[in-house]
DNA sequence: CGATTCCTTGAAGGTTGTCAACGTTGGTGG
DNA sequence: CCACCAACGTTGACAACCTTCAAGGAATCG
């Protein structure tokens, strides 16, 4: 199973590269260009109007929201779909930073709706023509693209512990993925953090019960690796945690983070 | 579980939208920046040099592929990721038409790769500054996004269907999803299709193994619902497939695709 | 014609889901 | 303040689904 369909490429059958590709000054300049995307998009946020949701609100069913484009300030929110079987898919969670409606403008009406876990303050713009509006800027829409990129980046990590990890995996990946968002953003500087979702929404998320969510999150707390009570995540032991979660073989490359996201990821805008 | 943390908004902590959202005019707008989008991205692409790889080529290791975008003219490939406990994780599949490489450029190398899965011919665009110049024009900004959202929304389906459904409805997704996609870009007309994945690439998309894998697909030939033998699949019964993976109550919402979704499917080019 | 990969099937065991019951918490109203 | 209620958390027993292990057959390629 490991990578059997791997052969060596004959290199021959493309032209090889005319220049230097991805080189430092093309990264440098791609820097700069989101940076300033993302002040862009941060000041059109601001001209907006502020907003407040109380918890367990449906952006879709909110006046106005239906299409708008939401960065939080605060709070926690999550895209779901329902399914006939009565079962719940949480496809996405989202802290403070994020931006979200970015792919439902362009989309069909995907069956997805929005529902905030806490109550939530951020700054919205209405869609209509603002989403054609700003991809006039050529550094806003590199930082859209960017941010789009972003989402996908989740899901695909999200989709791929699925794929491969049993239940403690998955719960591991979980915890460790919100830990290192919340860092990143320097909402969180030690090893705790509050997760406002209910066993049966962490269920939704990684595809478990809830019987067995609470199965899982009590062994994990027995071997004191992780625990968690009353939405407050302690992580005790790091190493186990990130050895549960065995995040892909990108282990040697994680040292190797390109000074473009370094830099974005060091503002907590909107990152 | 029957969505009973939905309340009704109280409609009076946020303010009302200002005017028409979303209205009609807005949306023909769109659909024209997007039409003209998609020609700019294909004009781009036409000028630069075709490329042809065999089967099972990385395109990571392929020289001059690294960073680059790639616009499938005929063959398939797919992106994954492997873990460490030996298990590979597909997390998209692409057909002809598709553009690689969009998120990857924005994105830290995530540690995902690419893998043909027939010979694959396809136009390329090598990164560098590319993307940034691409972004540049407002229309191609806009397709890029609209490209990105459908990537994302392929991976959502995937996503809820590992969340919600068992082994034959994820199967049943899947089957529905290729057929569906292969429609739209008129690459089949009847209910059949080539499917180049072997067994065990399917179970490391649907997060299952091989031997599953070929119980659920023997089951689903007992039944007369679909089969599949050499890479060819046959749908037999589409409703009951459809019911199979009961995909979210988008139902009643599937006649209301957006003029625009409408008008670019229609398109085979870039899609 | 090996050799390799893929497909196929059976048997056994483990992980996860289902069902049911009860405890806990937080909010509401008497 | 307490009673009540609803949602959430917790636990056990059992069943279903899926994986693992093992082995053999079929197809493809040098």
């Amino acid at each position: 199973m490991r990578s059997p369909e791997i052969k060596a490429p004959s290199g021959r059958e493309w032209p090889v590269a005319s220049g230097a590709i991805n080189d430092l000054s093309s990264r440098e300049l791609l820097r700069g260009e989101l940076a300033v995307g993302r002040r862009e998009l941060t000041a059109s946020f601001q001209c907006s109007p502020p907003c407040t949701l109380g918890p367990s609100q449906l952006l879709s069913t909110s006046s106005g929201l239906r299409y708008a484009l939401c960065h939080i300030q605060s709070g926690w929110a999550c895209q779901f779909r329902d399914f006939v079987n009565g079962r719940r898919a949480i496809v996405d969670v989202y802290i403070p930073g994020d931006v979200i409606g970015l792919d439902a403008i362009l989309r069909t009406r995907g069956s997805e709706e929005v529902l905030t876990l806490t109550s939530v303050a951020m700054e919205v713009i209405h869609a209509g023509d603002a989403l054609i509006d700003l991809m006039a800027s050529q550094p806003t829409a590199l930082y859209i693209a960017w941010l789009l990129g972003q989402r996908q980046q989740r899901t695909d990590r999200l989709l791929s512990a699925l794929q491969c990890l049993d239940s403690r995996g998955r719960l591991a990946t979980m915890v460790l993925d919100f830990y290192t968002r919340l860092r990143r953003r320097k909402l969180i500087t030690g090893s705790s953090y509050n997760l406002p979702l209910t066993q049966l929404q962490i269920g939704s998320y990684l595809g478990l019960t809830v019987v067995h969510v609470n199965r899982v999150l009590r062994s994990l707390r027995d071997e004191r690796i992780a625990q968690m009570e009353r939405n407050c995540v302690t992580i005790l032991d790091l190493e186990r945690l990130k050895s549960l979660a065995q995040h892909a073989n990108s282990v040697a490359r994680i040292n190797e983070r390109s000074s473009v996201e370094v830099a974005l990821s060091n503002g907590q805008a909107v990152e």
